[in-house]
DNA sequence: CATGAATGAGAATTCATTCAT
DNA sequence: CATGAATGAATTCTCATTCAT
């Protein structure tokens, strides 16, 4: 890398070039392993979803990715963490849109509708991370399910904290919303986990309509 | 294992006697072949149920069941007919006691009332066998889920011939019920999972009258 | 196995016999059993020593005892202990011939004689056994060095134990009989690799007339 | 490595200069050079010390020597190499030590003991080469053994000269001198052996009294 | 010259399944 | 029928070595 930048240097005449084009070679190499390091994660998502975590083996994400096995675990530093990247990375983005739906809506109904509307298509739109979250996570062995039931955790409290400001909002009326939020979580879990185990319904949202009525019913909301 | 009593039988009196008592001594054997059988069964819930599908191993089945391996696959060709004979188990054992409580209760709304709380009160009744269930199955392996899907989709069925004839009956207004169905099997599990999982509430019964609440108004009932 | 036992009792005229047989069976078994455990371990000592305890794989073992690598596992849990038995073996043979050397022999002198004579012949026939105990162990790793140190340890005190006597005695002078011990099993150990390493000299047992000679001298006795 | 250096040179003052001291340059470069080769061995030193040779990876080596893999192949064609310096390193230092001690000693016996005490002087010193040298070393692969047997025997040839002039000179009886020399090596190293895996004598040093004792006598000396 | 990403050939160990006794 | 010895394919993880930058 010395070599380069003094390869550079020379052939310039300034030698502050030879710092930024030193910083052009490290991002190049930065960039590099970026792809390299998504490219991993990308295969195990395919070969976990496919095969199931357990039965997912190193060496078929490495074929996948188009690595090595010494590839895979330079790294990551076992099959464990490439896991959890990737359900941490799910939840991050379903969290995130989720939040940021219920943000950019002022109605507080509304708010809940369009949570419940993105977080059903960001499932839709992938479909492989989704089977990864919903199905095998949870029988991935017991090391993952602290994590899941963590991550199930903070998507419970999401709706919780929604119906809760909601309740002390008035726009609902009281109801208990420790229990209501954990079904909620799991009513939409079910609805999402047989369309990507049956492909029922063919277009995910078109659950939207008919679970909407339901949550908001279940809240005591009359349908307008 | 007849031939083991008739060993005994031999060297007690007279080995004629052997023969002649060999229907008594078929059943005797069946007895013990279906002892056998159960402790098998008892010993893999525990093992599966600690350990998971794949981390656990017919040897630890064989020494929880202190029988030997061989003996294990005398009665069952392999590792996953245990694990699916349980999965039935479980399933038929929810499915007849949820059916039976509907079954008793002649009023429509009741009927419904009584199977929730029977499926929470098997659930609490049957902590690893629950376990098993709704946490272990789905990332248990490809072989699995369809089996796991079908599971669910009639319990799911189950709920929505019930939404289907109270809406028949006018004692509910009509709705989704394909998606109602699905979403309350959803709601349901996962107020389950996470006391099977954290311990919370600590007696599964105590979410009986929120759940109970939740399904009700979403089917657009209004508390009484 | 209770099959062939009915066997021979149906066909022979006498039950106690079935038992008799019984036996056999099992010493039949549990014959073979030893014959493959030595078998294992006559492949490991072969195998160790031409490779050392690292290099040494256990399919190389498997291989060369005619097992299966998951036969090995089945009688050992680890390569380690393999390496260990072997290890306790020899510190075994060495010490009990070696003790055995001493009783039988009553004059005090003597006694040392007949132990050293009998180390370097018990060495002597069983080249790569000495491989091992000498050469191999000390490097293969951490948690070798320390039960090497007290085998070390135990044949020092062996011979401790003796000068201490022989001091008691008055068949020799006082000395400092803990360095004296051990520089003595050093002394030895030495002239052995030697020999195991390099063939020097062609027969161990030749270097015993100098090597008794050494060790009288170094406690104080005048060669006669 | 020359550009490196330019490179330094070339953002502090001026690149022509670079070119003109570019002897100087070359013996800053060297001197560099010494000081990394340096440090490698001794992290090496260390790592093996404490890990052995098998266990010790070339990236741990890299770690604590603050340098990189890559760089520690650019010194070393391999990992085997690196080893064989540190013992011929422990082995020149022995010697040489050993031989100044005899030289500057001109009684004949007190060359004994001046070898004797300036080596345990020196292994006290440097305990994690000589654990390296007595430890390690054997059990670190076929490669090494002839290269240990060497270095063992080239200290035994020492010890066997000084015997054979002692005896021509006529300071000793004659002896067995090709045994003693490999006996009193073995002596010694046990000795050290002992203590640099045991930790006794808390100071090698204190072994000297004895030790020379014991090795005087078996060379047939009275002590004065 | 230095760096560290990448490779891939093992290594130890596990375990479902079979089968002789 | 029961037992447990035996098999061997599969799995995770390691690491010396190479080489592009």
């Amino acid at each position: 890398m010395i070599l380069t930048v003094l390869f550079v240097t020379i052939n310039t005449t300034d030698a502050s070039v030879g710092f930024v084009e030193s910083r052009e070679v490290l991002d190049k190499q930065q960039a590099k392993s970026q792809v390299r390091f998504s490219r991993i994660l990308d295969a195990a998502t395919t070969v976990f979803s496919q095969k199931g975590y357990k039965d997912a083996a190193v060496d078929d994400i490495a074929l996948e990715s188009q690595t090595s096995k010494g590839g895979i675990y330079f790294y990551f530093p076992n099959k464990q963490a490439i896991f959890l990247v990737l359900l941490d990375k799910m939840a991050g983005l379903l969290r995130s849109r989720a939040e940021d739906a219920m943000n950019q809506e002022p109605d507080m109904l509304k708010k809940g509708d369009a949570a419940l509307y993105t977080m059903l298509q960001t499932f839709a739109g992938h479909r492989t991370l989704t089977r990864l979250f919903l199905v095998e996570a949870l029988g991935a062995g017991r090391e993952f399910n602290d994590r899941m039931m963590e991550i199930h955790a903070s998507f419970s409290r999401l709706i919780k904290d929604y119906l809760d400001r909601a309740v002390a909002n008035g726009t609902i009326a009281p109801l208990n919303t420790d229990i209501a939020s954990v079904a909620w979580f799991g009513a939409v879990n079910e609805v999402v986990t047989r369309w990507v185990l049956t492909g029922q319904p063919a277009q995910l949202e078109e659950a939207y309509p008919a679970l909407r009525e339901l949550l908001r019913r279940s809240a005591g909301l009359v349908a307008q």
